[in-house]
DNA sequence: CCATATATCTGACTAAAGTCAGATATCATG
DNA sequence: CATGATATCTGACTTTAGTCAGATATATGG
């Protein structure tokens, strides 16, 4: 009753029931599940005929029914794709867009009814993300992005407002040496984001020189994130990046405080050397050489 | 991205790709779901045909044939109830013990699976349980309880661990007043328990007496259930049994540092009244009157 | 242009799940 | 013991999901 396999099996039960009521409501729109969720699939801008079979595991047969059932109910509108005939591209008609809307607004209301009970909303989103993330875990893509898009701030956000939990001192963006946006995009360097379906779970930043030097910065794992090896993934494609842009040399900053840092670095090869900056918040430094 | 809203959807997609991944091990056993579903059913001590009907939520027609497949298969057994020959009762066979045993399996590695990918197993663990709490609250059972079976020693220790963590001198239950087990169960008084599921998450315990006074004692409630107002209901509980009891006055005693349950005393009725008694630990005290 | 590969569609099929209207046996009650 | 209620069973049916073998149209490389 009380072992692990049993809590995590008294979860599996609770999220069935959770899930299958959603399924049961979707129902209440009156068209079989499948065309549900190829109506949604194409709402969520999967418009490529083959991309939507793929992604909801279709025979190509099954597909072709779904969709000509969809059209119609005159939802859905197809077309051959630009470059290749062969492909068919699904869009929504005036009709799709509001039926997708109302299967929306049973989604929504779902995930709203579920915290609105709950008087511990953070720690409820906390909860989910922290599992979402274990069971996607497979599924996290390492994408490099422009560290000024929405996703990278909002990483960048979570990182200092972690730093400033863990410091003792507190921690101020002004006072530290912030790179340049410029720094962390080729050609110079690199930002690179983990994304666990919608959201950004980890990111590190390779801060380059046109010289073969580059610095990592602003290396971050959501707490929900901890545990699946993520730092580590991160590095291995920072690094990657590195020698594509040709760097020889890296070397990175950080603080005894983040002591799962420390260790990831030195388990993976950093050295460790003097301090090499006048940052005031960083006191260990460390050099790999490529 | 980032709203509430869509993190729960995450977590929800995350899900329901685990839960059907399940769904397809079981199929693995050559066998439809839906029969799958009935020889756990049983498997799982419901024996009453309709019951399961109604667990699983099947039309009688339907369960009517997915229990003779599974006699067919030599899976299961019926025959009439005992009081109530119109009802059935099912039994596994050997046969079916050793194939419910083998879809026990799969759940179980499943959930190991899970687990074992995790280097944060605790965290996982305790963010499963919130979750389920919340998905499952509804359903939280209050069981009146010998203050000395499983569930109800799970609780204590708990509660125990947690004064310990939460008392800066920390808790040594030889130190307190530790209530009579005796003083805990009818006709005295009364233990109740917060199941949800299988698993016990709060409780609280009526140390009666024989002259119409009582105290509230060991009122807690498990990390992962709290904000859901399970300790309202647990004392609601206990007041009702205490009134059953024809008890009149109630007293407890509580720390200034468990500031959520001072917080309800004063909430629901409860004075605030002078110490009553020398147990080293409380320093607040509340009297209500039935 | 030809051969081959690819993307989709169509027709013919099966399996699983679910619905519904009785039939049958048993129970509770006056 | 007659009556109506209840639990299960049976037969006849529908819907949904999925499979598979070609048919059709288009793309690609020689």
């Amino acid at each position: 009753m009380l072992d692990p396999v049993s809590r995590v099996r008294r979860f599996n039960r609770a999220v069935t029931s959770a899930v299958g009521a959603l399924d049961t409501s979707f129902l209440g729109r009156g068209r079989p599940l499948g065309a549900a969720r190829v109506l949604n699939a194409i709402g969520h801008g999967r418009s490529d005929v083959a991309e939507i079979r793929d992604y909801l595991g279709l025979d190509s047969g099954l597909m072709s029914r779904l969709l000509r059932s969809l059209e119609d109910e005159g939802l859905v509108e197809t077309e051959a794709h630009q470059d290749d005939a062969r492909r068919r591209v699904a869009t929504l008609t005036r009709a799709g867009k509001r039926e997708f809307a109302a299967y929306e607004a049973l989604s929504n209301a779902q995930a709203e009814g579920l915290l609105t009970q709950h008087s511990q909303r953070d720690a409820l989103l906390a909860a989910m993300d922290l599992i979402a993330s274990a069971l996607t875990r497979e599924r996290v893509a390492l994408d490099e992005m422009d560290p000024r898009c929405e996703e990278a701030r909002y990483c960048l956000g979570e990182y200092y407002a972690e730093l400033g939990r863990r410091f003792s001192q507190g921690f101020d963006v002004s006072l530290s040496r912030d790179p340049d946006a410029k720094d962390m995009r080729r050609p110079r360097g690199s930002f690179i984001v983990a994304m666990s379906d919608t959201l950004p779970i980890g990111c590190v930043g390779l801060k380059g020189t046109d010289h073969g030097y580059a610095e990592i910065k602003r290396l971050w794992v959501a707490p929900a994130a901890r545990g699946l090896r993520l730092g580590r993934r991160l590095m291995d494609v920072a690094e990657s990046a590195a020698r594509e842009l040709g760097i020889t040399l890296l070397r990175l900053d950080t603080n005894s405080a983040l002591a799962e840092a420390g260790q990831l670095y030195r388990s993976t090869g950093w050295r460790e050397i003097p301090r090499f900056n006048d940052d005031p918040y960083p006191d260990l430094f460390f050099e790999k050489r490529l």
